[in-house]
DNA sequence: CTATTTTTGTGAGATATATCACAAACTGTA
DNA sequence: TACAGTTTGTGATATATCTCACAAAAATAG
C-alpha cells in the first residue's frame, strides 16, 4: 500500500476534477492505492462495505451469486468507481467486483468520502450521474439480456470489448468462454459454437484468446436484429 | 394542477424530510400535484426530461422498449421518486413509467430540484442513497429474471405484491396476466398455466384479477428452489 | 341486458438452448 | 520438454418454454 498523491494524479474522477486543493489533500490522507492482478478481489459479496473503491487502471467485473449460480453482471473499465450502490445503499456489499487485468484500486475511507460528498455540492452531484448512468446502463443491459438470443448477446460483448474496453478491432479476451457465456446467460458450449460459427462466416477471426473483428457492420447487425 | 403545499404534505420523502421550512417553499413554489388515472403516463421514452416526478400515492410501472418489444421493469410503488436516473442520466429519457392505479404525482422543476440538491446535502444524501437501493434492487431483480425458471419468478411475483406492494394476503392484480409474463420474459399463456397449477396445489386461490395467497411458505419454497 | 372487446384457459407441436460426454488443444511450470 | 490443469470443440439427446389456434369467460360499453 503506497500513500496514494491525488493531487498530482493524472487520473481523476470526473467528481474528483470538482475538488479544491485541499479537499484531495484531505482525500490523499483517507485513500490507499493498491496494485491488484487477474483475479484479485475488490469487493467481496456478504462482507461489509468499508471504503469506496475508485478503479484507477485496468479492468474488473462485477458479479455476484444469484439463487442458482455466481453469474456475472458487466465489466467495468478504468477510470471507474466501482461498488458505489453496494458501498452506501447496505451495510454488507450485495455484490462482488474481481479485477479480471493487471489493475489500480485507490480505497477510500468511506467517512472521508461522505465528508466530501456534504462539501462540495458539485462533486457529489457527478458522484450521482455516475450513479443514474450506472442504472440507466443496467437496465439496458437487462432487458437486452432477456430479449436477445445468444448470437446478439455474444454480438453485444465483441462489440462492447473492441468499442468501450480496447477501442481496438484486435484484442485479447479478458475471461474465458464459460464467463462469457455466465455474463449473457448462455452455456460454455454454445458460446464455443457460435464463436466458431462467426468465425466460419469471416466475421471474426480467432487464435486462443486473441480475436479480430473482421466485419463490423454484419455483427452489429447481428447484434440489433439476431 | 393544484399547486402542492409541501411544507404541509404529510406524505414527504425521506430526502424532503432533510428541508428546512424555507426550502419546502421553494419546493412547493417549483412542484405541481397531478392526479392520474391507470394508463396514464408520467414518463415517456425519447421524451425530454424535464422534471423531476415524486409518486405521492399510487402504483406505477416502469417499462422500455428492448430490441424486441416494450418489456415492463419493475413497479414502483408510492412514496418514490420516479425516473431519477433518467431525468438525471440523460437529457433525454431512457425509459417510461405509466401509472397502473389512480395515482398522485409531483412534478418538479428540474433545476429546483438540483438547486436544492447543491444547498442540502443531507436532502443530496437521502436521494443519493435512494439511488443507490434502487440499483441494487435492479441488480437482484436482473440476476433472478435469469437464473430462476417462470414457477419462482412467479413465485416472486407474488410474493411482492403480497409483501411490499399491498401487504396483504389478499389483493387484485394491478396487471393481467400478459403484463406480468413481460415482467418476469414469460409467455402469457405460461402465466396462465402456472397460476392453475398454482392454484389446484392450494396454494393460492384466483377469481378473476383477485387473488389470495393462501399456502405463503410454500410460495416461498418455489421462490428460493423452483 | 346485449354486444363487443379484453382477458384467460388449454392442447399440440416447434424450437432454441442446455446438458452430457468425450476428445483435442492450449498453457503454465517443474 | 513433458506433464497436469485448464480451456475449447462437437455430436447426440433432453427439456423448458414458446407459438399457434381456438374456445371460454370476464369486463366494459352502449
Amino acid at each position: 500500500m503506497i500513500k496514494n498523491e491525488c493531487l498530482l494524479c493524472s487520473i481523476k474522477s470526473k467528481a474528483a476534477l470538482k475538488l479544491a486543493d485541499d479537499e484531495l489533500e484531505k482525500l490523499s490522507l483517507n485513500c490507499a492505492l493498491v496494485k491488484l492482478n487477474k483475479g484479485e478481489s475488490v469487493v467481496k459479496q456478504g462482507t461489509l462495505s468499508t471504503n469506496v473503491v475508485y478503479l484507477r487502471k485496468g479492468l474488473a467485473m462485477v458479479h455476484m451469486t444469484g439463487p442458482y449460480h455466481e453469474q456475472i453482471v458487466r465489466f467495468a473499465k478504468a477510470p471507474t468507481y466501482l461498488a458505489l450502490p453496494t458501498t452506501f445503499g447496505d451495510k454488507v456489499n450485495l455484490y462482488s467486483v474481481t479485477v479480471i487485468e493487471p489493475s489500480e484500486v485507490c480505497y477510500i475511507d468511506i467517512s472521508a468520502f461522505r465528508f466530501l460528498l456534504s462539501s462540495n455540492s458539485d462533486f457529489s452531484y457527478e458522484v450521482m450521474l455516475e450513479l443514474c448512468r450506472n442504472e440507466l446502463d443496467a437496465f439496458t443491459r437487462c432487458v437486452n439480456r432477456t430479449q436477445k438470443q445468444m448470437r446478439g448477446k455474444i454480438a453485444d460483448v465483441l462489440l462492447e470489448m473492441s468499442g468501450k474496453i480496447y477501442n481496438s478491432n484486435t484484442f485479447t479476451l479478458p475471461v474465458n468462454q464459460g464467463e462469457i457465456g455466465n455474463l449473457i446467460d448462455a452455456s460454455r458450449e454454445s458460446v464455443s459454437r457460435i464463436f466458431n460459427e462467426f468465425e466460419k462466416d469471416g466475421i471474426i477471426s480467432l487464435s486462443g484468446k486473441k480475436i479480430e473483428i473482421k466485419n463490423k457492420s454484419t455483427l452489429s447487425l447481428i447484434s440489433a436484429n439476431g
